[in-house]
DNA sequence: TGCAAATAATTGTTATACTAACTATATTTG
DNA sequence: CAAATATAGTTAGTATAACAATTATTTGCA
């Protein structure tokens, strides 16, 4: 019986395929929540967002960092916000290259506002999964994250 | 002992992140091996590409519905690839609305030639990951996807 | 048959991502 | 200390993605 290569072959050339499809209806579904309760930020401005709710101010390398954006991207991102009024850029007096990216008060009421609508979805995007089953998953995708470092 | 319930919230809380986050290396990763190889297609051409070279011409809806991409995207990518001249559209007699959207034999050859990088670029992401895991973790994110319909 | 609804594709707008090039400032080192 | 190098952030260009609106055509049904 010649199928068992075939097999392997053919789940390693679908699975890229279905991790990227999950990923991308995993953002849509946030992105829709968010529009659906009126919260005028896009998923990735939440991610900034939330990055920053930790406390102390952070430089923008920081946030990209953290967030796995690029700079350029953090930098459009910021914008954004920053026009929205949900952050603001301090001059950093230590090393003047950066800035101290900071939330305001604004913001902090944003992510008050908008975290419900965030954990609703994310019940219902794991929704039947037993927690065994979510460990597996996070230790699977970390692996093949290990392996495109 | 109080750190089940936490414990649970916070893997919630990760794994959408760690799911985006895997999803955008094996595309960076992917994206790079094409670069690399001079291949002068990005990774989403490639995949329209691919889905084309089952044989028989298809309409751009089709491509879309396959590719889980959506109809203006589709449109877009392949006027790349038809200023590439790697495919072709061509008006559909029995529908006017539609285009057969062809692979040129340009088109055929570019993915002769792109295959085995796209195979090795494979062998690395799931390199460690035995059969059954494989299996678990699409039935995983199977699961997630179809919680997001 | 005729008209409303559905379908295929395009265009426009906004946002995210990657690359490269650039400015300004800090750090290293010869 | 001065020159080379590195770092933080921005800007520009191209590609992908979602959404809405538009055009042309086909289908469904009264």
């Amino acid at each position: 019986m010649p199928s068992a290569l075939p097999k392997l072959a053919k789940t390693a050339e679908v699975s890229g395929f279905i991790l990227e499809r999950t990923a991308k209806r995993m953002k849509q579904f946030f992105h829709a929540q968010l529009t659906l309760a009126a919260a005028d930020i896009t998923i990735d401005q939440w991610i900034v967002l939330q990055t920053l709710e930790s406390g102390s101010a952070q430089s923008q390398y920081e946030i990209a960092r953290q967030t796995f954006k690029d700079a350029p991207t953090v930098t459009r991102i910021l914008d954004l916000l920053e026009q929205k009024k949900l952050i603001t850029r301090e001059d950093d007096p230590n090393d003047r290259r950066r800035y101290n990216v900071r939330l305001t008060i604004h913001g902090r009421q944003k992510i008050k506002d908008i975290l419900p609508v965030i954990k609703q979805a994310r019940l219902q995007a794991w929704h039947g999964l037993e927690d065994e089953e979510m460990s597996t998953l996070v230790r699977l995708l970390d692996k093949v994250y290990d392996n495109l470092k």
